[in-house]
DNA sequence: ATGCATGAGGT
DNA sequence: CCTCATGCATA
């Protein structure tokens, strides 16, 4: 494979390498393959089949950005060892904001006050011994991952799965609910959300479990009673191949927060489009802040 | 189960 | 541009 960079750069990426290894020692599975397919369909994404994205350039580079030296190099120069301790400063997270882009159902729930609020969803029989834990500001990590697991478990029990959990949410009508995909129902299980998401996701999903669970009841009965009842847009996908990918990680080991400009330079070095590099370092950035890799988590 | 993407809201 | 919560597409 004729990965060729600038000779200074082998070294760089060596080390940072050597870092990131210690660091993100986490690709279990590695199967090669080239995944060129549309590897840089930078035709289709340049733009944006979807149409009316709506960015906002803004011009604020001022062009004498003469780095004297230019490139990664400073990089090179901090390769020196610096392994950012990922100190994760600012936590808050406004436990809301979601929009619902075009045909999904009509979602959302209230969101603003504290990461620590919810929307009460307590609605139980009055007649019938309640549970407790309506402490909706529960954000004991033990707490959350010993739900999970028993969301999970109770969850295949009534023989549903994570995508059908998803779309039923939405029939609870609990007020600013709509559905959820798959996709975020097994990252609840799996604990990969970051903390607040989790907390925020608890409640609903709790209720819709007991839902769930008391109309599984219901139809147990009325079996027994003899009663038996009778169910676009391709977006695409780039994939990064896999020394590219390495390099990303390199590089994120040693400035996990590139300028725009480094960004710039990177993506031009791997032939990736800006953009494409961009949302790698964001994406890479929230892994690190997902509940399972958390430092308080104590999984 | 996960990788890359979108968009709202915030700096 | 960033962070966050989420989702589509895919391995």
């Amino acid at each position: 494979m004729g990965n060729f960079f600038g000779g200074f750069e082998d070294g760089l990426l060596a080390r940072a390498e050597a870092l990131a290894a210690a660091d993100i020692s986490k690709s279990p599975q590695h199967s090669m393959k080239h995944d060129g397919l549309y590897g840089h369909t930078a035709g289709d994404l340049g733009m944006h089949p979807s149409g009316p994205s709506r960015q906002q350039m803004q011009m604020h580079g001022p062009p004498s950005f003469g780095p004297s030296d230019s490139m990664l190099d400073q990089l090179s120069t901090n390769t020196g060892m610096p392994l950012p301790g990922m100190p994760d400063h600012h936590n808050m997270a406004p436990v809301s904001s979601h929009h619902n882009h075009h045909q999904m159902y009509p979602p959302m729930y209230t969101p603003h006050q504290s990461p620590m609020n919810h929307p009460h969803p307590h609605n139980m029989p009055p007649h019938h011994q309640v549970h407790h834990s309506m402490h909706d500001t529960e954000c004991d990590p033990r707490e959350l991952e010993a739900f999970a697991e028993r969301f999970k478990q109770r969850r295949i029990k009534l023989g549903v799965t994570q995508a059908d959990v998803g779309s039923a949410l939405a029939n609870l009508k609990l007020p600013g609910v709509g559905c959820l995909s798959q996709s975020t129902i097994c990252r609840f299980e799996s604990l990969t959300l970051s903390h607040n998401n989790m907390i925020a996701l608890k409640p609903i999903l709790q209720t819709w479990l007991e839902e769930a669970e008391k109309a599984a009841r219901e139809k147990k009965e009325a079996e027994q009673n003899g009663l038996i009842s009778a169910a676009d847009k391709k977006r695409k996908r780039t994939s990064i191949a896999a020394p590219e990918k390495r390099s990303l990680e390199a590089y994120f080991a040693v400035q996990p927060r590139p300028s725009g400009e480094k960004i710039a330079q990177i993506a031009e070095k791997l032939d990736l489009k800006k953009n494409v590099v961009r949302v790698w370092f964001c994406n890479q950035r929230q892994k690190q802040k997902r509940m399972k890799f958390s430092a308080v988590t104590g999984h």
